[in-house]
DNA sequence: TCTGGGGTCCTAGGACCC
DNA sequence: TCTGGGGTCCTAGGACCC
């Protein structure tokens, strides 16, 4: 590093992980504070978006419900969990009805017998999008290294912002958490460490706003004790085999050899395993990056049979692949991997792909290809979820040229 | 009355080429 | 008469994340 020309100290480097506080509940709120402390749950794809609307159209017939009323409108015609039929999940739930037992990624039927007089809300995707991009545009004005984890999350590299090594990034970290606030009404937790393996799991410890810092010396006493399910790539699957070997927090994994995990876990995963038990993770912050695929699916109100449903299945079919092929054209790209997904009533997932020899983004061609991968898989069994994919991206006006086409076998002999 | 939708990355076997 | 490996692409499934 050059550090002797002005003799500063070397700059450490200081990575932050932000984190939205129950960022759709929030946005909800935001429009009908009127259900602050009121059990709510947001979710449920497929309630329609105006049931609410023709709801108070009817209560008050005089009265025309614009966006400007939806701060006023009486809670008791919000709609209620228990009106609520069909097989939505709930994508997060209010303090209040989380003390019944709802938690985000339950089914609503599931939750709704928890806790009936629940609110339902829609995800209101726009309001949703509009202010994940205001928080964002937020961000990058104070610091412009910013990587983009979804609509909620992001990690932001402090090391070369002015001001981005006081307290450990502790200063930076309060001047943007202040200044979303400003902008969106909305606060959010942040995590400040040595690299994004740390500070994602720092940006939990104080929620919600909070700011936590985390240093390199930290790690036997802040990171050790927690469990390794903590850890940004171990889910329910590994987390059980790791348990099964009697290692329940990250302190245990680092105490195994690198060798012994590998043996258990793959060359690749054990020793990845090895690295962030040891805080390691050299990963920068990337601030592009290109889509691989985009797909559509939808889950049906109920289990549907080829046999009996060929119609709907034909007309739920066709609209996925118009929807993906809007997608693409929307965003500017093509694809040349055309695929399909099911899962059957069990919740078993088939796939069926295939690669065609040039790229499109055309509704019929994407049809077409995608019903010859549908010809591959059982169609006797009931269907609960149809999908379309197209994968092998590029984007428009920067496809690679074709392969050059293979010799005809035919004419040499 | 279980379990959404949109993604990424990895693995593993087979085809095919050199 | 027989045996290599390495490399890439394709496909299917699965773990994981938001």
């Amino acid at each position: 590093m050059l550090t002797g020309v002005t003799g500063s100290p070397p700059l450490l480097r200081r990575i932050a992980h932000l984190d939205m506080d129950a960022f759709f509940a929030s946005v909800e709120l935001l429009r009908y504070p009127q259900l602050k402390g009121l059990p709510v749950v947001i979710g449920g794809g497929r309630r329609r978006e105006d049931d609410m609307f023709a709801r108070l159209r009817e209560a008050y017939p005089e009265r025309e419900w614009t966006g400007d009323d939806l701060s006023r409108i009486p809670v008791e015609f919000f709609p209620r969990l228990e009106t609520y039929v069909g097989r939505g999940v709930a994508t997060t739930a209010t303090y209040a009805a989380r003390q019944f037992g709802v938690g985000s990624a339950m089914g609503l039927m599931k939750a709704a017998k928890l806790c009936p007089q629940a609110i339902l809300l829609p995800v209101d995707f726009d309001e949703v999008r509009r202010i994940s991009r205001l928080f964002k545009s937020t961000i990058r004005e104070i610091a412009p290294v910013m990587e983009d984890r979804g609509v909620d999350e992001v990690y932001i590299d402090f090391t070369d912002v002015p001001g981005g090594q006081r307290e450990g990034g502790r200063v930076l970290a309060r001047l943007i958490q202040k200044s979303i606030f400003q902008a969106t009404g909305l606060t959010c937790s942040l995590g400040v460490a040595p690299n994004k393996l740390i500070a994602k799991m720092a940006s939990e410890f104080k929620k919600p706003n909070g700011i936590s810092v985390v240093h390199t010396e930290d790690l036997e006493a802040l990171i050790w004790p927690l469990p390794c399910r903590k850890i940004n790539g171990v889910g329910p699957k590994a987390d059980a085999k790791l348990q099964g070997h009697g290692i329940h927090t990250i302190g245990e994994l680092a105490q195994r050899e690198r060798a012994w995990l590998v043996e258990h876990f793959g060359k690749s995963y054990g020793a990845w395993l090895h690295e962030v038990a040891w805080g390691r993770d050299e990963r920068p912050v990337q601030t592009e990056s290109e889509p691989v695929s985009m797909s559509r699916e939808t889950t049906f109100d109920r289990d549907l049979l080829a046999s009996r449903d060929r119609t709907e299945l034909g007309a739920i079919f066709t609209r996925l692949c118009e929807q993906v092929a809007d997608d693409l054209q929307r965003k500017g790209y093509v694809g040349k991997t055309i695929g399909v997904k099911l899962r059957y009533d069990n919740f078993q997932i088939v796939t069926r792909d295939s690669t065609i020899d040039h790229f499109t983004s055309d509704a019929a061609s994407i049809r077409r290809h995608a019903g010859l991968c549908l010809k591959r898989v059982d169609l006797t069994r009931r269907i609960r979820l149809l999908g379309v994919r197209v994968g092998s991206l590029a984007k428009v006006g920067e496809v690679p040229p074709a392969p050059e086409p293979a010799p005809d076998l035919a004419q040499l002999f």
